[in-house]
DNA sequence: GGATTTTCTGACCATATGGTCAAAATTATG
DNA sequence: CATAATTTTGACCATATGGTCAGAAAATCC
């Protein structure tokens, strides 16, 4: 039998099938959110019967929270990517940039997270206030010794990130809100959205305090 | 027979009951989502047995239909009171605040909208691109006015306001990531966020361009 | 206080959904 | 190619859930 979990030993069919399957369920549960999605919207969408879908995975809640894991290491690359190597703002412009390309090429791993903390994270809070925490409060003392270096505007460094976040998952999450306001002007939404932020974190970081 | 949805001709008891449910289920909706939500748990939460709820509103969806409605008109509200009065870098910033206070005292009602954004609005499409398009463009209009007159720095209305929604529902909608975060210094979320927000679009808004 | 209207409830129904299982079909393996 | 292991499926099952309904209980009206 399979009921894969582990990456390891698997026979090809096992891990193809096991892909086909996260790959569909990321799009229904993306769309649906996590009791919205049926088993059945899986199958149908990865073209596999119900049963095959439950023959790798211990059931629904193994489907979701494979794909929340996996999640995680991608949603805190970017992140990661925040270093001492080049001058502070641009740093956090990168990020900035970073994030949103991530928003408008992975809306679905953005709106499955969104689903997930809105319903409290049940299933993630222990990697919140763990891994998340940590590395948040590793980039917050950089930014830190940026501000007391001088090099950029002071700022609360945990709000600051909190806002590269909410302004970038923004357009991921409530895409819908954002083209139904932005009617015919929609189409270049992520490229006005790139521009419009680079300067808003441009001009808080560079202020005079 | 009662059946309500307007507002009219009611008993006391009519008006009162439907409250109690909506309030129960405001609550339901928001923590759970519309499918997530049960009549079963807007029962236990309001108090009533569930035929009695279905006696007073024609079904599920009728109940979240009821709310949304409500919800839009309180949600609009703020952005109606950014008017040409006073300097327009205060006016931004008096909006920011409150959009920011209606995230802390009114945190389901912006979860049960982000719900229902997420899941690709399918009940309030047309209140986007109607009512929510035309007071945006209104206020884009204002804004592109200030800009014109060289108050504010020049920056895309839209995305200015998208920003400000980002930034403050985050602080309702994404809460339990907020808190995991901050850990012991989340207690003075809101007003660090307040006292970040308001110097982040002071800065954007008084830039020189 | 009795009739009438409104409100409420227990019992029930139909469907959806997560999940199981024995057996069939397929794919390695010797 | 025969055997063993893996993969797939149709048929089911148990439960959850949205919703109905006839009649009981309250409230209102005359």
């Amino acid at each position: 039998m399979a009921r894969a979990a582990a990456t390891k030993g698997q026979t090809r069919i096992q891990r193809e099938k096991t892909e086909q399957i996260l790959e569909a369920a990321l799009e229904v549960f993306a769309r649906n959110g996590y009791r919205g999605a049926t088993i059945d919207q899986i199958a149908e969408q990865s073209g596999l019967s119900k049963p095959n879908i439950l023959y790798y995975f211990d059931g629904k809640r193994a489907i979701h929270g494979e794909l929340l894991g996996r999640l995680l290491d991608t949603w805190l690359e970017p992140l990661e990517h925040l270093t001492d190597d080049g001058d502070p703002v641009e740093e956090i412009c990168d990020y900035v940039r970073r994030k949103l390309e991530m928003a408008r090429d992975y809306p679905r791993e953005s709106r499955l997270f969104a689903n997930e903390i809105l319903q409290g994270a049940p299933h993630i809070v222990d990697e919140l206030s763990g891994p998340l925490k940590q590395l948040t409060d590793e980039k917050a003392r950089l930014i830190n010794g940026w501000i007391k270096a001088g090099k950029i505007a002071p700022v609360d460094p945990y709000h600051l990130i909190f806002s590269i976040w909410a302004t970038t998952q923004h357009y991921a999450d409530f895409d819908v809100q954002v083209q139904a306001v932005l009617g015919d002007k929609a189409a270049s939404r992520f490229g006005a959205a790139q521009a419009h932020l680079e300067g808003m974190y441009r001009a808080l970081l560079s202020s005079k305090g």
